[in-house]
DNA sequence: ACTCCCGGGACTGCCCGTTCAT
DNA sequence: ATGAACGGGCAGTCCCGGGAGT
């Protein structure tokens, strides 16, 4: 009752408190002292709640995941505008990539090969499947050309987001994010809507970079 | 004289081992062990030739980023062919990530980001500067067309690439890099390049992969 | 509870393993390895109890500064007669330094950081203190000259007595220490105690030697 | 012939070196990387001059010693009187502990017991030896006392003075040492000296006093 | 004869991830 | 959910040789 409440709000702490230090300092160089030194729990509260540091870590990537594809699975769902959605799909990433600590720690986590063995690319597969299926339907209101195959759209589109907002983190902290992921778009577009439709999507681009920013 | 030559391959022989290790376990999780192990060198002499297990990276770093600009510079003092070069160089690297420990270690510890506190944006930068200067040379040749600016197509170039290779080595260990930069050269080109001249560059990319794949 | 009370033994023994060790070997050439085998537990042990080398020193310092003046703080209060305190302090302490490690080490200890620590100087600042409040009274009762000064005399007891055992523990391992205080006060008193008390004083070095040295 | 000259000045820089290393340090905590860096040499040439770090050490004691007691042999050869000498020889020491780094350090090793394994208590007999030859002479010509016994006395004193010199050390940085050298004097000489004697030997203090500190 | 470069390992203090009794 | 304890490394660096050079 009240007991189960608690629980889970120790949990989420931990995972926020994880999430901070894995962001700033990635797996390897974070200690599960300074863990629980920012959730403001002790140790012993954490090896309640989970098995290991990797379990840890694991629930990060996990809260980050649904957080991050969540709103790409409705989008599935739902019978909106398709690439629309893949566009806006992506500023709101980068949205959550500038707010979000656990979405930032996530991420990192994601991209650390070798320290977990496996689920790493789990992740990715679900971004590029979910990205494939808007894509498919974008072929049939024909937003998307047909000499261009969904599938390499969508792998593509994944990995030059991860590099763009990468390279963003690098350069200057995240600041220019958003605007890095629109100049994607505009060198992207030309090649994947039919020419009539490239004005009515650069619209789109500027709308969505726009709406994001605000927050 | 033999004396400084021995010198050099151990500290050579360090930085091979170094990359292998941190290549495979990314820097946190790397120890010292793991690398004199690799290196077949022992504690005392890793010590004498660096100070840290940092500067032990940092050399990693630097010996990756003089192995995988050099090219880049050759070209922007020969008078080649600019556009032609950027896309032979993204499959030059696309090698260098395949083959060399080296080139594939310095990569890894570039991104990881907030472990070391300074000079990891620098090579990002470089690349950049390269790319830019090459595409500016492009567009007086009219392989660039003047509507996108050399600038912004430098740097999402550059960002594209990592998340692509990036992507490729988390889905299938690097075995399909080369496919993934053709495609994303298939996807952009036609942004980039006069309507009359893209045919020409299909050809460009083809045979720069084909020539990369074999090696 | 029951917790409260091994953790505290735990922590004495560390202290005893620690003193033990100091005392042998002295700051710079103990190892914790050293302690922990000494004090019979493990290296996480002591890091809970205490978090660094430094602190353990302290600890014993501390432990033994209170043992060694707590009997000069009872003199102090009770209305005890003042000088022949003074001259059954230094007898008790000479007994100690020969029975107890953890004063043997903290003695040992407070003079080998005292160039450079701070801090160390506080012992021996109390100790003179409270000789120099027990040589006051001594004026008062008539057991001390009026020629000398309190303070001044304060302050060279505790030096010479440091030197004296200090020389005795290099010369013969500390067995004639207590032979060698009684020395100094013989060669003292002449200067200290009016003429007329001469021969009781002797009388108490007799006793308090003898007392102690029956142990 | 030259060689031997730059030998000889190579091995005394590492003294010298060794000697502020260890005083400001103690032997643990003394690198020999601080000494090669203090004495401007390299280790090799360190460990051509001597074998080891206690070698070094050894030699700076040894130095030290005949340094300190040279003085004191030359007034037990000479036919000068002897308890003045004592007091004089007790206020050179003074003056050596504060301004020789090589006296200081040497002392410092001396009385870190246990790092060395033996030899530690030579010099302090040395020390009781010459100073009991002098006291034995003051008898005999009236200075000293027959009611002390001489070598009682030259314990003594020597402890005292290991005492005192401590304690300024730790209390004021060795500022006062020379202050409370007389101090000691002053409280000593009434039980040493025949009491028509006591104010001839006042002067003997403060004439030593002063021309020690004038230095 | 003297100096130095280069390297060898052992070991240090630290501290980490983890368990168990309560 | 806690306080206490467990061991196993970690990075660092220390003291020390040996062979080349001058």
């Amino acid at each position: 009752l009240a007991r189960q409440v608690r629980a889970e709000e120790t949990k989420a702490a931990i995972i926020r408190g994880a999430a901070e230090a894995f962001d700033r300092l990635g797996y390897g160089a974070t200690s599960l002292t300074d863990v629980i030194k920012l959730a403001g729990v002790t140790k012993g509260a954490l090896y309640f709640h989970f098995s290991s540091k990797q379990d840890v870590a694991q629930a990060v990537i996990e809260r980050q995941h649904e957080r991050s594809i969540g709103p790409a699975r409705q989008r599935v769902e739902a019978g909106v505008p398709a690439l629309e959605s893949v566009i806006e799909l992506s500023f709101g990433l980068a949205t959550q990539l500038v707010e979000d600590p656990v979405v930032r720690a996530g991420i990192r986590l994601t991209l650390e090969t070798g320290t977990f063995d496996a689920g790493t690319a789990t992740p990715y597969r679900d971004w590029i499947e979910a990205v494939e299926i808007l894509l498919h339907r974008a072929v049939e209101t024909g937003d998307l050309r047909r000499s261009v195959r969904p599938e390499t759209v969508a792998r593509f589109v994944v990995g030059a987001f991860t590099g763009v907002h990468l390279l963003s983190q690098v350069l200057t902290g995240r600041a220019d994010v958003h605007e890095r992921v629109r100049e994607m778009w505009e060198l992207l577009l030309p090649s994947l809507v039919p020419e009539g439709k490239l004005a009515d999507f650069k619209d789109v681009i500027a709308r969505s970079e726009s709406r994001q920013r605000a927050r």
